[in-house]
DNA sequence: GCTCCGGCCTGCCGTTACGTGAGGGTCAAG
DNA sequence: CTTGACCCTCACGTAACGGCAGGCCGGAGC
Protein backbone atom coordinates (compact mmCIF):
# COMPACT_ATOMS: atom_id res chain seq x y z
CA UNK A 1 0.00 0.00 0.00
CA UNK A 2 1.27 3.43 -0.93
CA UNK A 3 0.10 6.80 0.37
CA UNK A 4 0.56 10.44 -0.65
CA UNK A 5 1.73 13.15 1.74
CA UNK A 6 -1.79 14.41 2.22
CA UNK A 7 -3.12 11.00 3.09
CA UNK A 8 -0.33 10.32 5.55
CA UNK A 9 -0.76 13.74 7.09
CA UNK A 10 -4.47 13.09 7.54
CA UNK A 11 -3.90 9.68 9.05
CA UNK A 12 -1.16 10.68 11.43
CA UNK A 13 -2.66 13.99 12.43
CA UNK A 14 0.25 16.13 11.27
CA UNK A 15 0.55 18.77 8.57
CA UNK A 16 2.01 18.24 5.12
CA UNK A 17 4.65 20.79 6.01
CA UNK A 18 5.76 18.63 8.91
CA UNK A 19 6.25 15.65 6.61
CA UNK A 20 8.22 17.86 4.23
CA UNK A 21 10.36 18.92 7.15
CA UNK A 22 10.98 15.33 8.24
CA UNK A 23 11.99 14.55 4.70
CA UNK A 24 14.34 17.55 4.53
CA UNK A 25 16.21 16.59 7.68
CA UNK A 26 16.22 12.91 6.72
CA UNK A 27 14.16 11.78 9.68
CA UNK A 28 11.46 10.25 7.51
CA UNK A 29 12.14 10.08 3.80
CA UNK A 30 9.37 8.41 1.82
CA UNK A 31 10.46 5.07 0.45
CA UNK A 32 9.83 6.26 -3.08
CA UNK A 33 8.69 8.95 -5.48
CA UNK A 34 6.24 8.81 -8.34
CA UNK A 35 7.42 9.54 -11.86
CA UNK A 36 6.23 13.11 -11.40
CA UNK A 37 8.07 13.63 -8.14
CA UNK A 38 5.22 12.92 -5.71
CA UNK A 39 6.28 11.43 -2.39
CA UNK A 40 5.03 7.87 -1.85
CA UNK A 41 4.92 6.48 1.67
CA UNK A 42 4.53 2.75 2.38
CA UNK A 43 3.57 0.80 5.49
CA UNK A 44 7.11 0.73 6.83
CA UNK A 45 7.20 4.53 6.57
CA UNK A 46 3.96 4.66 8.53
CA UNK A 47 5.40 2.50 11.26
CA UNK A 48 8.40 4.77 11.51
CA UNK A 49 6.13 7.78 11.65
CA UNK A 50 4.14 6.11 14.40
CA UNK A 51 7.28 5.80 16.51
CA UNK A 52 8.28 9.35 15.66
CA UNK A 53 4.94 10.63 16.85
CA UNK A 54 5.17 8.81 20.16
CA UNK A 55 8.71 9.93 20.86
CA UNK A 56 7.78 13.47 19.90
CA UNK A 57 4.81 13.43 22.26
CA UNK A 58 7.30 12.47 24.93
CA UNK A 59 9.35 15.55 24.14
CA UNK A 60 12.30 14.07 22.30
CA UNK A 61 14.08 16.37 19.81
CA UNK A 62 13.93 15.17 16.22
CA UNK A 63 17.64 14.59 15.99
CA UNK A 64 17.58 12.26 18.96
CA UNK A 65 14.59 10.40 17.57
CA UNK A 66 16.52 9.80 14.38
CA UNK A 67 19.40 8.40 16.40
CA UNK A 68 17.10 6.12 18.40
CA UNK A 69 15.22 4.82 15.39
CA UNK A 70 18.33 4.28 13.34
CA UNK A 71 20.06 2.42 16.13
CA UNK A 72 20.39 -1.10 14.72
CA UNK A 73 20.58 -2.59 18.23
CA UNK A 74 16.89 -2.02 18.97
CA UNK A 75 14.11 -4.02 17.41
CA UNK A 76 10.58 -2.63 16.96
CA UNK A 77 9.18 -4.11 20.16
CA UNK A 78 12.03 -2.49 22.07
CA UNK A 79 10.65 0.88 20.98
CA UNK A 80 7.19 -0.08 22.12
CA UNK A 81 8.48 -1.19 25.50
CA UNK A 82 10.52 1.97 25.85
CA UNK A 83 7.62 4.21 24.91
CA UNK A 84 5.41 2.34 27.33
CA UNK A 85 7.81 2.94 30.15
CA UNK A 86 8.35 6.59 29.30
CA UNK A 87 4.62 7.14 29.12
CA UNK A 88 3.95 5.62 32.52
CA UNK A 89 6.71 7.74 34.04
CA UNK A 90 5.15 10.78 32.42
CA UNK A 91 1.72 9.91 33.75
CA UNK A 92 3.12 9.53 37.23
CA UNK A 93 4.69 12.95 36.96
CA UNK A 94 1.42 14.55 35.86
CA UNK A 95 -0.39 12.85 38.70
CA UNK A 96 2.09 14.40 41.09
CA UNK A 97 1.31 17.75 39.53
CA UNK A 98 -2.37 17.11 40.12
CA UNK A 99 -1.67 16.36 43.77
CA UNK A 100 0.37 19.55 44.00
CA UNK A 101 -2.50 21.55 42.53
CA UNK A 102 -4.87 20.00 45.03
CA UNK A 103 -2.51 20.95 47.80
CA UNK A 104 -2.39 24.51 46.49
CA UNK A 105 -6.20 24.60 46.43
CA UNK A 106 -6.30 23.40 50.01
CA UNK A 107 -3.87 26.12 51.01
CA UNK A 108 -5.69 28.76 49.00
CA UNK A 109 -8.92 27.77 50.71
CA UNK A 110 -7.38 28.70 54.05
CA UNK A 111 -5.55 31.74 52.69
CA UNK A 112 -2.25 30.10 53.46
CA UNK A 113 0.85 31.25 51.63
CA UNK A 114 2.79 28.46 50.06
CA UNK A 115 6.52 28.40 50.60
CA UNK A 116 8.60 28.85 47.43
CA UNK A 117 9.70 25.24 47.72
CA UNK A 118 6.13 24.04 47.80
CA UNK A 119 5.25 26.06 44.73
CA UNK A 120 7.85 24.39 42.59
CA UNK A 121 8.50 21.10 44.34
CA UNK A 122 7.00 19.20 41.47
CA UNK A 123 9.22 20.86 38.88
CA UNK A 124 12.56 20.58 40.58
CA UNK A 125 14.71 17.52 40.84
CA UNK A 126 12.80 16.58 43.95
CA UNK A 127 13.47 13.50 46.01
CA UNK A 128 10.40 11.30 45.53
CA UNK A 129 10.81 9.62 48.93
CA UNK A 130 11.02 12.88 50.81
CA UNK A 131 7.98 14.04 48.90
CA UNK A 132 5.88 11.05 49.85
CA UNK A 133 7.06 11.29 53.42
CA UNK A 134 6.11 14.93 53.59
CA UNK A 135 2.64 14.21 52.30
CA UNK A 136 2.35 11.36 54.76
CA UNK A 137 3.40 13.55 57.64
CA UNK A 138 1.12 16.38 56.65
CA UNK A 139 -1.97 14.45 55.78
CA UNK A 140 -1.65 11.25 57.74
CA UNK A 141 -2.16 8.83 54.89
CA UNK A 142 -1.92 10.49 51.52
CA UNK A 143 -4.28 7.97 49.95
CA UNK A 144 -7.35 9.23 51.75
CA UNK A 145 -6.26 12.76 51.10
CA UNK A 146 -5.88 12.26 47.40
CA UNK A 147 -9.04 10.29 46.94
CA UNK A 148 -11.11 12.77 48.82
CA UNK A 149 -9.68 15.81 47.17
CA UNK A 150 -11.05 14.71 43.83
CA UNK A 151 -14.20 16.44 45.02
CA UNK A 152 -12.54 19.79 45.47
CA UNK A 153 -11.68 20.09 41.85
CA UNK A 154 -15.29 20.00 40.82
CA UNK A 155 -16.44 22.88 42.98
CA UNK A 156 -17.78 25.98 41.31
CA UNK A 157 -17.27 29.52 42.47
CA UNK A 158 -20.68 29.38 44.15
CA UNK A 159 -19.69 26.28 46.08
CA UNK A 160 -16.60 28.02 47.31
CA UNK A 161 -18.58 31.05 48.42
CA UNK A 162 -21.04 28.86 50.28
CA UNK A 163 -18.27 26.92 51.99
CA UNK A 164 -16.55 30.14 52.92
CA UNK A 165 -19.79 31.47 54.45
CA UNK A 166 -20.30 28.29 56.45
CA UNK A 167 -16.76 28.49 57.74
CA UNK A 168 -17.10 32.10 58.70
CA UNK A 169 -20.32 31.44 60.54
CA UNK A 170 -18.68 28.63 62.45
CA UNK A 171 -15.70 30.90 63.15
CA UNK A 172 -17.89 33.61 64.65
CA UNK A 173 -19.58 31.09 66.93
CA UNK A 174 -16.42 29.48 68.26
CA UNK A 175 -14.83 32.89 68.87
CA UNK A 176 -17.95 33.93 70.78
CA UNK A 177 -17.84 30.76 72.83
CA UNK A 178 -14.16 31.15 73.61
CA UNK A 179 -14.58 34.75 74.73
CA UNK A 180 -17.53 33.72 76.90
CA UNK A 181 -15.03 31.79 78.99
CA UNK A 182 -16.39 28.29 78.33
CA UNK A 183 -13.55 25.77 78.70
CA UNK A 184 -12.27 23.93 75.63
CA UNK A 185 -13.54 20.63 76.96
CA UNK A 186 -17.04 21.92 77.63
CA UNK A 187 -19.90 20.25 75.75
CA UNK A 188 -20.51 23.43 73.75
CA UNK A 189 -16.87 23.59 72.60
CA UNK A 190 -16.87 19.90 71.77
CA UNK A 191 -20.03 20.40 69.78
CA UNK A 192 -18.34 23.14 67.74
CA UNK A 193 -15.31 20.88 67.24
CA UNK A 194 -17.65 18.19 65.97
CA UNK A 195 -19.25 20.72 63.65
CA UNK A 196 -15.79 21.61 62.37
CA UNK A 197 -15.16 17.97 61.62
CA UNK A 198 -18.44 17.63 59.77
CA UNK A 199 -17.83 20.79 57.79
CA UNK A 200 -14.66 19.20 56.52
CA UNK A 201 -16.36 15.88 55.87
CA UNK A 202 -19.17 17.48 53.89
CA UNK A 203 -17.09 19.84 51.82
CA UNK A 204 -13.72 18.20 51.47
CA UNK A 205 -13.01 14.73 52.66
CA UNK A 206 -14.28 12.12 55.04
CA UNK A 207 -12.66 13.34 58.22
CA UNK A 208 -12.44 10.60 60.84
CA UNK A 209 -11.79 11.41 64.49
CA UNK A 210 -8.28 10.16 63.98
CA UNK A 211 -7.64 12.47 61.07
CA UNK A 212 -9.33 15.26 62.96
CA UNK A 213 -6.96 15.01 65.91
CA UNK A 214 -4.13 14.83 63.40
CA UNK A 215 -5.32 18.11 61.98
CA UNK A 216 -5.49 19.57 65.48
CA UNK A 217 -1.85 18.69 66.04
CA UNK A 218 -0.92 20.10 62.67
CA UNK A 219 -2.61 23.40 63.47
CA UNK A 220 -0.27 23.72 66.44
CA UNK A 221 2.83 22.43 64.68
CA UNK A 222 2.69 24.26 61.38
CA UNK A 223 2.97 27.98 61.84
CA UNK A 224 1.13 28.71 58.65
CA UNK A 225 -1.97 26.96 59.90
CA UNK A 226 -1.47 28.46 63.32
CA UNK A 227 -1.37 31.89 61.74
CA UNK A 228 -4.66 31.22 60.02
CA UNK A 229 -6.52 30.53 63.24
CA UNK A 230 -4.68 33.11 65.29
CA UNK A 231 -5.73 35.71 62.75
CA UNK A 232 -9.35 34.89 63.52
CA UNK A 233 -8.79 35.27 67.24
CA UNK A 234 -5.68 35.00 69.41
CA UNK A 235 -5.62 31.75 71.30
CA UNK A 236 -8.12 30.09 68.99
CA UNK A 237 -5.61 27.57 67.67
CA UNK A 238 -4.95 26.05 71.08
CA UNK A 239 -8.61 26.31 72.05
CA UNK A 240 -9.78 24.51 68.92
CA UNK A 241 -7.08 21.87 69.17
CA UNK A 242 -8.01 21.07 72.72
CA UNK A 243 -11.71 20.95 71.86
CA UNK A 244 -11.01 18.59 68.96
CA UNK A 245 -9.06 16.24 71.19
CA UNK A 246 -11.76 16.34 73.90
CA UNK A 247 -14.44 15.67 71.33
CA UNK A 248 -12.56 12.75 69.84
CA UNK A 249 -12.01 11.15 73.22
CA UNK A 250 -15.63 11.53 74.29
CA UNK A 251 -16.88 9.90 71.08
CA UNK A 252 -14.50 6.99 71.24
CA UNK B 1 10.72 38.16 50.83
CA UNK B 2 12.72 39.09 47.79
CA UNK B 3 14.68 36.83 45.48
CA UNK B 4 17.30 37.29 42.77
CA UNK B 5 17.00 35.80 39.30
CA UNK B 6 19.34 32.98 40.18
CA UNK B 7 17.41 32.04 43.29
CA UNK B 8 14.10 32.09 41.45
CA UNK B 9 15.58 30.08 38.61
CA UNK B 10 16.85 27.49 41.06
CA UNK B 11 13.55 27.27 42.87
CA UNK B 12 11.37 27.06 39.82
CA UNK B 13 13.65 24.80 37.83
CA UNK B 14 14.13 27.17 34.91
CA UNK B 15 17.19 28.96 33.57
CA UNK B 16 18.07 32.58 34.22
CA UNK B 17 17.74 33.20 30.51
CA UNK B 18 14.15 32.06 30.63
CA UNK B 19 13.37 34.59 33.34
CA UNK B 20 15.10 37.27 31.28
CA UNK B 21 12.96 36.26 28.36
CA UNK B 22 9.76 36.40 30.39
CA UNK B 23 10.78 39.87 31.51
CA UNK B 24 11.52 40.99 27.94
CA UNK B 25 8.12 39.97 26.63
CA UNK B 26 6.36 41.28 29.72
CA UNK B 27 5.05 37.93 30.85
CA UNK B 28 6.76 38.11 34.22
CA UNK B 29 8.43 41.36 35.12
CA UNK B 30 9.97 41.37 38.58
CA UNK B 31 8.14 43.66 40.93
CA UNK B 32 11.27 45.71 41.49
CA UNK B 33 14.93 46.34 40.80
CA UNK B 34 17.81 46.96 43.16
CA UNK B 35 19.70 50.25 43.00
CA UNK B 36 22.27 48.53 40.81
CA UNK B 37 19.74 47.16 38.37
CA UNK B 38 19.36 43.65 39.77
CA UNK B 39 15.93 42.09 39.33
CA UNK B 40 14.07 41.49 42.58
CA UNK B 41 11.21 39.00 42.62
CA UNK B 42 8.67 38.81 45.46
CA UNK B 43 6.14 36.16 46.50
CA UNK B 44 3.47 37.42 44.13
CA UNK B 45 5.96 37.05 41.29
CA UNK B 46 6.60 33.49 42.39
CA UNK B 47 2.92 32.70 42.40
CA UNK B 48 2.64 34.06 38.88
CA UNK B 49 5.61 31.99 37.83
CA UNK B 50 4.03 28.94 39.38
CA UNK B 51 0.97 29.39 37.17
CA UNK B 52 3.17 30.09 34.16
CA UNK B 53 5.03 26.84 34.71
CA UNK B 54 1.85 24.80 34.95
CA UNK B 55 0.31 26.33 31.87
CA UNK B 56 3.58 25.87 30.00
CA UNK B 57 3.74 22.22 30.98
CA UNK B 58 0.29 21.93 29.48
CA UNK B 59 1.60 23.32 26.22
CA UNK B 60 0.19 26.83 26.23
CA UNK B 61 2.13 29.45 24.24
CA UNK B 62 3.53 32.26 26.33
CA UNK B 63 1.33 34.90 24.76
CA UNK B 64 -1.78 32.99 25.64
CA UNK B 65 -0.57 32.46 29.18
CA UNK B 66 -0.13 36.19 29.53
CA UNK B 67 -3.69 36.72 28.34
CA UNK B 68 -5.06 34.14 30.75
CA UNK B 69 -3.14 35.42 33.74
CA UNK B 70 -3.94 39.05 33.03
CA UNK B 71 -7.61 38.35 32.60
CA UNK B 72 -9.20 40.22 35.51
CA UNK B 73 -12.24 37.93 35.44
CA UNK B 74 -10.40 34.94 36.87
CA UNK B 75 -9.27 34.69 40.47
CA UNK B 76 -6.30 32.55 41.54
CA UNK B 77 -8.37 29.50 42.48
CA UNK B 78 -9.92 29.58 39.02
CA UNK B 79 -6.45 28.98 37.58
CA UNK B 80 -5.90 26.08 39.92
CA UNK B 81 -9.22 24.53 38.96
CA UNK B 82 -8.50 25.03 35.30
CA UNK B 83 -5.04 23.53 35.56
CA UNK B 84 -6.45 20.62 37.49
CA UNK B 85 -8.95 19.89 34.78
CA UNK B 86 -6.45 20.27 31.97
CA UNK B 87 -4.05 17.96 33.75
CA UNK B 88 -6.61 15.22 34.22
CA UNK B 89 -7.59 15.44 30.56
CA UNK B 90 -3.93 15.16 29.65
CA UNK B 91 -3.47 12.15 31.88
CA UNK B 92 -6.43 10.47 30.26
CA UNK B 93 -4.91 11.08 26.86
CA UNK B 94 -1.58 9.58 27.88
CA UNK B 95 -3.35 6.56 29.31
CA UNK B 96 -5.03 6.06 25.97
CA UNK B 97 -1.62 6.17 24.38
CA UNK B 98 -0.45 3.51 26.79
CA UNK B 99 -3.38 1.32 25.81
CA UNK B 100 -2.55 1.87 22.17
CA UNK B 101 1.05 0.84 22.78
CA UNK B 102 -0.13 -2.28 24.54
CA UNK B 103 -2.34 -3.07 21.60
CA UNK B 104 0.58 -2.60 19.25
CA UNK B 105 2.65 -4.96 21.40
CA UNK B 106 -0.11 -7.54 21.26
CA UNK B 107 -0.23 -7.24 17.48
CA UNK B 108 3.54 -7.35 17.17
CA UNK B 109 3.58 -10.49 19.26
CA UNK B 110 1.44 -12.22 16.66
CA UNK B 111 3.20 -10.58 13.70
CA UNK B 112 0.02 -8.78 12.80
CA UNK B 113 0.22 -5.64 10.69
CA UNK B 114 -1.66 -2.72 12.15
CA UNK B 115 -3.92 -0.78 9.88
CA UNK B 116 -2.90 2.85 9.31
CA UNK B 117 -5.93 3.95 11.30
CA UNK B 118 -4.89 1.84 14.26
CA UNK B 119 -1.39 3.28 14.20
CA UNK B 120 -2.59 6.83 14.63
CA UNK B 121 -6.00 6.46 16.20
CA UNK B 122 -4.78 8.04 19.38
CA UNK B 123 -3.40 11.11 17.64
CA UNK B 124 -6.25 11.97 15.34
CA UNK B 125 -9.41 13.73 16.35
CA UNK B 126 -10.75 10.36 17.33
CA UNK B 127 -14.24 9.77 18.63
CA UNK B 128 -13.74 8.57 22.20
CA UNK B 129 -16.97 6.58 22.20
CA UNK B 130 -16.13 4.72 19.04
CA UNK B 131 -12.71 4.02 20.50
CA UNK B 132 -14.08 2.51 23.69
CA UNK B 133 -16.62 0.54 21.71
CA UNK B 134 -13.92 -0.84 19.46
CA UNK B 135 -11.85 -1.95 22.42
CA UNK B 136 -14.93 -3.45 23.99
CA UNK B 137 -15.77 -5.36 20.84
CA UNK B 138 -12.26 -6.55 20.35
CA UNK B 139 -11.39 -7.46 23.89
CA UNK B 140 -14.71 -8.11 25.53
CA UNK B 141 -14.24 -5.82 28.49
CA UNK B 142 -11.38 -3.45 28.10
CA UNK B 143 -10.79 -3.23 31.84
CA UNK B 144 -9.51 -6.76 32.17
CA UNK B 145 -7.48 -6.30 29.05
CA UNK B 146 -5.80 -3.16 30.28
CA UNK B 147 -5.11 -4.41 33.75
CA UNK B 148 -3.63 -7.61 32.53
CA UNK B 149 -1.48 -6.07 29.89
CA UNK B 150 0.53 -4.22 32.50
CA UNK B 151 2.49 -7.43 32.68
CA UNK B 152 3.45 -7.41 29.04
CA UNK B 153 5.37 -4.19 29.37
CA UNK B 154 7.76 -5.70 31.84
CA UNK B 155 8.82 -8.62 29.69
CA UNK B 156 12.41 -8.84 28.61
CA UNK B 157 13.67 -10.08 25.31
CA UNK B 158 14.29 -13.46 26.92
CA UNK B 159 10.71 -13.66 28.14
CA UNK B 160 9.51 -12.99 24.65
CA UNK B 161 11.70 -15.69 23.21
CA UNK B 162 10.47 -18.20 25.78
CA UNK B 163 6.85 -17.31 25.11
CA UNK B 164 7.42 -17.60 21.40
CA UNK B 165 8.94 -21.05 21.86
CA UNK B 166 6.01 -22.23 23.97
CA UNK B 167 3.58 -20.98 21.38
CA UNK B 168 5.41 -22.66 18.56
CA UNK B 169 5.52 -25.93 20.43
CA UNK B 170 1.78 -25.74 21.02
CA UNK B 171 1.28 -24.83 17.35
CA UNK B 172 3.15 -27.90 16.16
CA UNK B 173 1.07 -30.19 18.38
CA UNK B 174 -2.31 -28.82 17.35
CA UNK B 175 -1.37 -28.96 13.67
CA UNK B 176 -0.31 -32.58 14.15
CA UNK B 177 -3.59 -33.38 15.88
CA UNK B 178 -5.65 -31.68 13.21
CA UNK B 179 -3.89 -33.52 10.39
CA UNK B 180 -4.36 -36.80 12.28
CA UNK B 181 -8.07 -36.36 11.65
CA UNK B 182 -9.17 -35.99 15.27
CA UNK B 183 -12.38 -33.93 15.40
CA UNK B 184 -12.30 -30.46 16.94
CA UNK B 185 -14.53 -31.57 19.79
CA UNK B 186 -12.40 -34.58 20.67
CA UNK B 187 -10.87 -34.69 24.16
CA UNK B 188 -7.37 -34.22 22.70
CA UNK B 189 -8.40 -31.09 20.79
CA UNK B 190 -10.19 -29.72 23.81
CA UNK B 191 -7.09 -30.37 25.86
CA UNK B 192 -5.01 -28.33 23.42
CA UNK B 193 -7.61 -25.55 23.49
CA UNK B 194 -7.35 -25.55 27.27
CA UNK B 195 -3.59 -25.37 26.98
CA UNK B 196 -3.99 -22.41 24.65
CA UNK B 197 -6.10 -20.67 27.26
CA UNK B 198 -3.56 -21.34 29.97
CA UNK B 199 -0.71 -20.14 27.79
CA UNK B 200 -2.51 -16.82 27.50
CA UNK B 201 -3.33 -16.76 31.18
CA UNK B 202 0.24 -17.40 32.20
CA UNK B 203 1.94 -15.03 29.81
CA UNK B 204 -0.55 -12.29 29.16
CA UNK B 205 -3.79 -12.01 31.03
CA UNK B 206 -6.22 -14.02 33.05
CA UNK B 207 -8.21 -15.62 30.27
CA UNK B 208 -11.59 -16.84 31.43
CA UNK B 209 -13.62 -19.31 29.37
CA UNK B 210 -15.86 -16.46 28.40
CA UNK B 211 -12.97 -14.37 27.14
CA UNK B 212 -11.52 -17.42 25.47
CA UNK B 213 -14.64 -18.04 23.40
CA UNK B 214 -14.65 -14.32 22.62
CA UNK B 215 -11.15 -14.73 21.24
CA UNK B 216 -12.28 -17.73 19.23
CA UNK B 217 -14.97 -15.63 17.59
CA UNK B 218 -12.51 -12.86 16.96
CA UNK B 219 -10.11 -15.21 15.23
CA UNK B 220 -12.87 -15.98 12.76
CA UNK B 221 -14.16 -12.43 12.40
CA UNK B 222 -10.94 -10.46 12.11
CA UNK B 223 -9.07 -11.40 8.99
CA UNK B 224 -5.75 -10.36 10.45
CA UNK B 225 -6.04 -12.90 13.22
CA UNK B 226 -7.43 -15.42 10.79
CA UNK B 227 -4.40 -14.88 8.60
CA UNK B 228 -2.14 -15.58 11.55
CA UNK B 229 -3.59 -19.01 12.22
CA UNK B 230 -4.16 -19.89 8.58
CA UNK B 231 -0.49 -19.22 7.99
CA UNK B 232 0.36 -21.94 10.51
CA UNK B 233 -1.95 -24.40 8.80
CA UNK B 234 -4.97 -23.97 6.52
CA UNK B 235 -8.18 -24.67 8.41
CA UNK B 236 -6.54 -24.20 11.80
CA UNK B 237 -8.58 -21.09 12.62
CA UNK B 238 -11.88 -22.89 12.36
CA UNK B 239 -10.50 -26.01 14.06
CA UNK B 240 -9.14 -24.05 17.01
CA UNK B 241 -12.28 -21.96 17.34
CA UNK B 242 -14.46 -25.01 17.48
CA UNK B 243 -12.17 -26.70 19.97
CA UNK B 244 -12.23 -23.63 22.19
CA UNK B 245 -16.02 -23.57 22.17
CA UNK B 246 -16.24 -27.30 22.87
CA UNK B 247 -13.76 -26.97 25.71
CA UNK B 248 -15.61 -24.03 27.25
CA UNK B 249 -18.93 -25.87 27.13
CA UNK B 250 -17.54 -29.05 28.66
CA UNK B 251 -16.01 -27.14 31.56
CA UNK B 252 -19.10 -25.09 32.31
C1' DG C 1 -9.62 17.19 -25.94
C1' DC C 2 -10.21 20.97 -22.65
C1' DT C 3 -11.02 22.81 -18.35
C1' DC C 4 -11.05 23.14 -13.51
C1' DC C 5 -10.23 22.37 -8.77
C1' DG C 6 -7.90 20.24 -5.32
C1' DG C 7 -3.41 18.28 -4.35
C1' DC C 8 1.54 18.19 -4.91
C1' DC C 9 6.16 20.31 -5.70
C1' DT C 10 10.21 23.45 -4.24
C1' DG C 11 11.98 27.45 -2.33
C1' DC C 12 12.07 30.91 1.23
C1' DC C 13 11.08 33.95 4.88
C1' DG C 14 8.72 34.24 9.69
C1' DT C 15 7.95 32.71 14.47
C1' DT C 16 8.30 30.85 19.19
C1' DA C 17 11.01 30.04 23.14
C1' DC C 18 14.53 30.03 24.42
C1' DG C 19 20.45 28.69 24.19
C1' DT C 20 24.79 30.63 24.13
C1' DG C 21 28.32 33.54 24.45
C1' DA C 22 30.56 38.55 24.64
C1' DG C 23 31.76 42.33 27.27
C1' DG C 24 31.32 44.42 31.48
C1' DG C 25 29.50 45.84 36.35
C1' DT C 26 28.45 43.82 41.49
C1' DC C 27 28.70 41.49 46.02
C1' DA C 28 30.48 39.17 49.87
C1' DA C 29 33.98 36.23 51.77
C1' DG C 30 38.68 35.92 52.92
C1' DC D 1 41.30 44.68 48.13
C1' DT D 2 41.11 40.84 45.41
C1' DT D 3 38.61 37.03 43.62
C1' DG D 4 34.99 34.01 42.24
C1' DA D 5 30.26 33.68 41.82
C1' DC D 6 26.43 36.30 40.23
C1' DC D 7 24.17 40.03 37.75
C1' DC D 8 23.42 43.19 33.65
C1' DT D 9 22.45 44.12 28.51
C1' DC D 10 23.04 43.28 23.71
C1' DA D 11 23.08 40.15 20.02
C1' DC D 12 23.26 36.27 17.19
C1' DG D 13 21.93 31.12 16.84
C1' DT D 14 18.67 27.16 16.84
C1' DA D 15 14.68 23.78 16.57
C1' DA D 16 10.53 22.71 14.57
C1' DC D 17 7.79 23.86 12.11
C1' DG D 18 3.88 27.78 9.81
C1' DG D 19 2.62 30.02 5.81
C1' DC D 20 2.84 31.74 1.36
C1' DA D 21 4.38 32.22 -3.55
C1' DG D 22 4.84 30.40 -8.08
C1' DG D 23 4.26 26.49 -10.72
C1' DC D 24 3.31 21.43 -12.00
C1' DC D 25 -0.18 17.09 -11.61
C1' DG D 26 -4.58 14.32 -11.85
C1' DG D 27 -8.96 13.00 -12.49
C1' DA D 28 -14.05 14.34 -12.86
C1' DG D 29 -17.13 16.55 -15.87
C1' DC D 30 -18.44 18.77 -20.35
Amino acid sequence: MAYTVGQVAGLAGVTVRTLHHYDEIGLLSPSGRSSTGYRRYDDADLERLQHIRYYRELGFPLEEIAAILDDPASDPTAHLRRQHELLTVRIKRLQEMVTAIEFAMEASKLNIQLTPEERFEVFGDFDPEAHAEEAERRWGGSEAYRESNRRVSRYTKEDWLRIKAENEDWGRRIVALMSSGAPADSPAAMELAEEHRQLISRSFYECSYEIHTGLADMYLADERFTAHYEAIAPGLTAYLSEAIHANAISRA
